[in-house]
DNA sequence: GCTTTCATCCATCTATTGATACATATTTAA
DNA sequence: TTAAATATGTATCAATAGATGGATGAAAGC
């Protein structure tokens, strides 16, 4: 998590300075200038690593979505309830909330839809989509696949929303209530 | 809504076109060269109407945040029941999402948080202050006050989490789905 | 030792950004 | 009618954007 450890490969240093950025300010907020001087190289170095921005933001949503699901497989391997589940899908997200003092890299770039090029819009999808497909494989049997999948559905709105909500009135408390909630709900 | 109508004021056609690049791309998605050519006027002429970008930023906030607010009051007038106001609701913010074909402003520019001047972030702040107390307003007697907090919140996280959802999966179904399973849960 | 690959830097390009000074119309009001 | 306020245009800035060509050094493989 420190950019400036030397035994960082270039790369990791780039994504760890690129991710710091975008999950704040966005796609637009992150320039090859800003990432050079992050990383004490020059903005030519970078494009030698990522030719364009678009292979850099691919690359960055490509980690994001790898970490965020291999945490998730790891936290969740001693837990049996759907309730333990959820309970560590919250807090892996609340955690990139809180600790990382910025929103969900996808729920950023997802919300700036239009104004990002296709290949990173593309791997934000597939972020959402294995979202839900894990969500769906926790909840109970019972359950028809309609109402899991619109459970799922749910679920994943309300924490992405929970984020977002959370950053704009500059109030964490606000998302554990509102995922408290939607998790009551879901049991 | 039709930016070419010749009777329409010039910053009213400046604040049409920019809402409907902010709404599509976010905040860095629009530039005084754009607006300047969808309203065919020149981009120093741009700057005389909002001298700075946060001024443009605030005065979209601002009729945003006053339109969406209106329209609630107006089509609430007759509602009785709080699952017919949240009947309104559900549908003010999905028609934002279908027939605008865009997300939230607020919910886009919340997302933003760290990347747009602290004036505009407050106006979005403010637009989901009201939000909340809006919903906690149609909120049954009953419930105790931290109840209703709780419920609003999840509403409005729910449906800001689900226009963005809907965008990035490129389906509004998406949308409905989840907003009817959380004023389902509401009643 | 020589060559190839990897990584970085230097210099530079074109396009776009937000912003400004100043001139010129157009409309409104005294 | 004239003066002031409103609105637009011309011309231009400095700063920053993403991107590229080619030189230079360092490491690895033969």
């Amino acid at each position: 998590m420190d950019e400036s450890d030397s035994k960082m490969s270039t790369t990791e240093k780039l994504l760890n300075a690129a991710e710091h950025r975008m999950r704040r300010g966005g796609y637009n907020a992150v320039s090859f200038r800003d990432l050079a001087n992050d990383t004490n190289i020059k903005s030519s170095s970078v494009h030698y690593h990522y030719p364009k921005k678009e292979d850099l933001g691919t690359a960055l949503v490509d980690r994001y979505s790898k970490r965020f699901f291999d945490t998730l497989n790891v936290k969740t391997e001693n837990a049996t309830t759907m309730e333990q589940k959820l309970k560590v899908y919250q807090s892996i997200i609340r955690s990139a909330l809180v600790e990382d003092d910025a929103i969900c890299l996808c729920g950023l770039l997802g919300a700036e839809g239009a104004g990002i090029p296709d290949v990173v819009a593309n791997g934000v999808q597939n972020f959402f989509d294995e979202n839900i497909k894990w969500l769906v494989s926790i909840l109970p049997q019972e359950m028809s696949e309609s109402q899991k999948s619109s459970m799922a559905s749910t679920l994943l709105a309300g924490h992405q929303g929970a984020m977002m909500l959370a950053r704009s009135m500059q109030d964490n408390k606000i998302f554990d209530t509102i995922t408290n909630q939607l998790i009551k709900e879901a049991i």
